[in-house]
DNA sequence: TGCATAAATGAACACCGTTCATTATATTTA
DNA sequence: TAAATATAATGAACGGTGTTCATTTATGCA
């Protein structure tokens, strides 16, 4: 069992160097500079190998974006522990946005880019799309349990905070922001977070 | 003087047929199925004959993104004749929503394609967007002058405002809610503007 | 050591955006 | 009208892309 065990062994290994390598070019280069022939050169084989590990490049760019969530998820896991659940919630939404414009290569392939959205299709669920959801709804309903967000739908009041945070930062990953100066954006943002944290009631 | 008069009518004739094969091909056939040579091969002339009137293939993207804001601006007119204001800034963010969901190739140009920043950066003003954000914030500054968004940053809630519909309208045509039933997506929405608008006071 | 299996190769295919020397067409001049 | 000039269009070529597959190289086992 041994070498078949190696065997596997130095198989992932593989698709682990393959995965490192495009994640390196895709933040040192941008998302437009990865290229099969590239990931293959800059580990020294040649661009058929690739395929004897990853079926297509769409699956390499889906496993990042899995890796991203995963990177995701222990980011906003480190505000969950705060008491108040408004402080929390607004602690969240600011871990999301922090991470989405820390990580603008991840952010942009897990809810920006249209390559992974086929795997999703393919495989009919969005595992980590859904969790990351569910901590959200998590963080809402204690908002509401706690007494705000008076009368308001739980889903509607998620969907919404999701799609404000979003909105943000693919509008400044994709550069709709751009002619704003920095510290201005900054303020911008600061000021629409703590708007969207007072009507929470 | 008639003779360079047509000449220069050809010629805008001539940019007018290539950008209007390249928005064809960009709504039939969707944005990756846009190509230099499948313009050409459409209107019957050889590729190398698209840079005599294009500069480059982002010239002909930029041009389709500012026909999508002269037609996205038409579209938002129509709801500025609503009197209350609440009304009318409820009535501008579905419109908003609407059409970014009926002409998603468009809005995706305009808003989340990576073609376009180039461009802005280069002339280094965005009048359209800048027109379009213009009007909202006239929509907003309505709402707070009739008494509502009280204690509120102005700019800070236009901000909000636009994150918001923009986010939805992005997650959506990014295939980022595609598990999600269609009929459950449009409630969701409906619910998430409502909420939306319950902010206002 | 010889053979079967597995891994890696790299040329080939059909695309892409872009450039440019060459050809064809249209206009102006003699 | 004929020749000369200016404008327009061509399409091959360049360097790039994802992907496939017959061929070669390396490994594991008898």
């Amino acid at each position: 069992m041994s070498i078949s065990e190696r065997k596997e062994r130095e198989k992932s290994e593989m698709r682990e160097l393959v995965l490192q390598t495009a994640l390196k070019l895709f933040i040192d280069k941008g998302f437009e500079n990865v290229s099969i022939r590239k990931i293959a050169d800059a580990i020294d084989y040649s661009p058929g190998t690739i395929y004897l590990y990853y079926k297509d490049k769409d699956e390499i760019l889906f496993e990042l974006h899995n890796r991203g969530f995963s990177e995701f998820y222990k980011f906003q896991l480190a505000v969950q522990n705060i008491e108040d659940p408004i402080a929390r919630l607004d602690a969240h939404g600011r871990a999301y946005i922090d991470f989405a414009l820390s990580n603008p290569e991840y952010y942009d392939i897990m809810f920006i880019a249209r390559a992974p959205a086929k795997k999703i299709k393919l495989f009919n669920n969005w595992e980590l799309g859904d969790r990351t959801y569910s901590l959200l709804k998590d963080n809402v309903k204690s908002c509401i349990d706690a007494g705000y967000y008076q009368g308001q739908n739980l889903e509607a009041v998620v969907f919404a905070l999701w799609a404000f945070v979003h909105g943000i930062a693919s509008l400044i990953i994709r550069e709709r922001m751009q002619l704003v100066p920095k510290d201005v954006l900054q303020q911008l943002t600061a000021g629409a977070l703590q708007f969207m944290k007072s009507t929470a009631k």
